[in-house]
DNA sequence: TAAAATATATTTGAAATTCAAAGTATTTGA
DNA sequence: TCAAATACTTTGAATTTCAAATATATTTTA
C-alpha cells in the first residue's frame, strides 16, 4: 500500500473511532445501568460523577466540567436533591456558593458504573492484547491531552 | 514504573479517551456548524449523514443506522424535509417503504461538516507526528473493530 | 462607605429530542 | 383470500437543555 493510502486510512480511521463509535457509548453504558437496576438516566450519572471529579464541587464549578448552563444543572440537581442521591449547602467563606456533594446512594450507583467501565476497559485489553504496547499508549496519552487542552 | 502501574495507568487512559472525550465531540461540532452559518442541529447533521452513508436509505434502515426509533426519525424528516433538505418518495416496488435522499442545500452542510473533521483529523495527526506509527494505527483499528461488533 | 459592578445560583417558559403506543397502508404467506 | 407481518406516521409524554429574568451575596470603585 502507498504511503498516502496508509495516510488517509489511518485518518478515516481515527476519525470513525472519535465519531460513530463514540456516538454509541452512551447508549451502552445506559442500557448496562438500566439491566443493573439503576433507575438514574446517564445526564444524572454525569452529574454524579462530575461532583465527585471535581475540586471545589459548587453549581457552577460543576456546570463547567459538565459542559452544561448553571441554570440547567440546578433543573437536575433538584430532581437529584429530591430523590435523596446528593446533598446541597451553602459556602460558609462565600454565602453565595452552593456545595454539592453525593450520597452514600448515589455512590452506590457511581460504583456499578464503574464496575461496567472496568469490565469494558479491560475486555478491550484482553481481547486486543495491547497492555504491553508502549507505543499505542503514549499516543492515545497525547490524544487525549489534545482534546483536554484544545477546545 | 512498576508494570502493573504502567497497565492500571494505559486503562485509565483508554477509559478516559472514551469517556471524558468523547462526551465533548458532539458539542464541538455543533460549534463549529454554528460558526459557519449552518442552522442545523447535529442530531439533524447526523440524520442527513446517515442518510447518505446507509445502501438502502428508507426510514427502518436509516433509524437501525442511527440506533433510534423509526417514529424518532420521522418527526425529524418532517421537519428537515419542511425545511427543503431532503426528499422523500414511496418506493415503487414496495409501497410500504419511503426512500430518503437528500438535496443539494443538504450536501452543502455536510461538506462543512466534513471539513471540519478532516482539520480535527490532521491537526491531530500534525501535532503528535503519528502518521508512521504503524502499530498505533493498527491497534486503534482493533479498537474500532472491536466496538462495532461487540455491542 | 455607599453605589455600582460582578459573581453565584434559581426559576421559568420554550425548544429539541426521543420514546412508546396506537393507527394506517401495503405486502406476504399459509 | 385473509390474517399476520412489515413499514411508516401520528400523538402525547418525558427528558434535557437553554436563555432570560430574578434574587442574593460579594467585590470594586468613586
Amino acid at each position: 500500500m502507498k504511503k498516502e493510502d496508509r495516510l488517509r486510512e489511518s485518518k478515516a480511521i481515527v476519525n470513525e473511532l472519535l465519531v460513530d463509535i463514540f456516538n454509541r457509548i452512551l447508549a451502552i453504558e445506559g442500557e448496562n445501568l438500566k439491566s443493573r437496576g439503576v433507575k438514574l438516566s446517564m445526564s444524572e450519572i454525569h452529574v454524579l460523577e462530575a461532583i465527585t471529579k471535581v475540586k471545589e464541587p459548587t453549581m457552577t464549578n460543576i456546570a463547567k466540567k459538565l459542559g452544561i448552563t448553571v441554570g440547567s444543572l440546578t433543573v437536575s440537581v433538584n430532581t437529584l436533591y429530591q430523590k435523596g442521591f446528593v446533598s446541597r449547602e451553602r459556602d460558609v467563606e462565600d454565602r453565595r456558593k452552593v456545595v454539592v456533594g453525593v450520597l452514600p446512594k448515589a455512590e452506590e450507583v457511581l460504583e456499578k458504573h464503574n464496575d461496567f467501565h472496568n469490565e469494558m476497559i479491560n475486555s478491550i485489553f484482553n481481547d486486543l492484547k495491547i497492555e504491553e504496547d508502549e507505543l499505542l499508549i503514549s499516543s492515545l496519552k497525547k490524544l487525549s491531552s489534545y482534546f483536554i487542552n484544545s477546545f
